[in-house]
DNA sequence: TGCCAAACGGCGGGGCCCTCCGTTATGTTA
DNA sequence: TAACATAACGGAGGGCCCCGCCGTTTGGCA
């Protein structure tokens, strides 16, 4: 299914990406659809035909940081201290999630809608994650009972509380390890 | 200066306030304004001039809610135990957060804009949080340099995370429990 | 009781999201 | 290369929302 589209069609579904990844990085997670049809230089119902919903344009606008992300996982995946390695990966997810206005807030609103599809964000980024935490647990380096979707969600949150405040990236960056080392003492 | 204000205005002021709590606590912090005036048997124009912005009038849906959180911490003040006081308090927080749709959005909301004006709900949090904070880190309960706005970012972020999935409340204890331990197994 | 400022609320402008439908551009076939 | 079938386009219109204006009502006070 959905074998060779239109000159046209890829033409525009280019320009808006484009555009859109401005736009989204400028506004967040809630610019103007109508708005980004417009710089486009398109009529606001092209973009809905190519991205059905704000969601599906969110997932194909973060889709190349995502892929990042799951490469650098992969790349981790090799490091010799596992616990480092989870630490970096999600160091790297909290800069991606404070530096790039509405990435937080997609992947909140993508587990809002019940997906029978696959190769949302959240679904790439859990797989991501996985081999590392489960690498990192068998090393002891991590609490018992942590899944991949709460390290997901933590980070989430972190961005989410950050976003739009001096400094997003600093305060993520504290944030997170806070999250990690704990924020009570040891008892 | 705001002396008595006239018995209609105080007449509308409680009405409207009452049906936004109901409306936010069924929509979110983006329930719709107008939504909220037609039901309210009010103008638009009435609500605005009870509260200017979207802000106001979160901030005052939310400010029983605070001001409970506010009486709570005084009652912990009184609790033998610095550390569990303060972990209660988190928890009492996390619930607020996670089982009041909105109130995690209007605090973020809040720290959006350049406020001179004090009473807002981040400074009577941070002022409840503060003693708490304070003697547990006297009582070494507490990691070194963790400050208010650290625990209320966290624990917004935590709200704003699990917002609209199955079982926030749930989800919300979960992740601030690992929050306050850590993700990490102590080295 | 009568006055007047405080408070009200309808209305219009602008924006956004969404859908419908007539028009254009593209790829293909003769 | 010319004509056709259709994928893809984009403008227009409806519904909802936020916002400000401004003529009208209402409540408190002399």
């Amino acid at each position: 299914m959905a074998v060779v589209k239109r000159a046209d069609a890829r033409r525009n579904h280019a320009r808006i990406l484009e555009v859109a990844e401005a736009e989204v990085a400028a506004h967040g997670a809630d610019a103007s659809l109508e708005k980004i049809a417009r710089v486009a230089g398109v009529g606001s119902a092209t973009v809905r035909r190519h991205f059905p919903g704000r969601r599906e344009l969110l997932q194909a606008v973060f889709a190349q940081r995502i892929g990042a992300l799951a490469e650098y996982a992969v790349e981790l995946a090799a490091d010799p201290d596992p616990r480092r390695a989870l630490v970096l990966w999600l160091e790297a997810f909290t800069d991606y999630g404070t530096s790039s206005r509405g990435m937080a807030g997609a992947l909140v609103a993508e587990g809002l809608v019940e997906d029978g599809d696959d190769e949302g964000c959240t679904v790439r980024l859990s797989a991501a994650a996985a081999p590392l935490l489960e690498r990192a647990a068998r090393a002891g380096a991590v609490a018992p009972g942590v899944t991949t979707e709460d390290l997901l969600a933590l980070v989430t949150g972190i961005s989410l509380a950050t976003e739009g405040r001096p400094d997003p990236a600093e305060q993520g960056r504290r944030l997170l390890r806070l999250t990690l080392e704990g924020v009570l003492a040891p008892r």
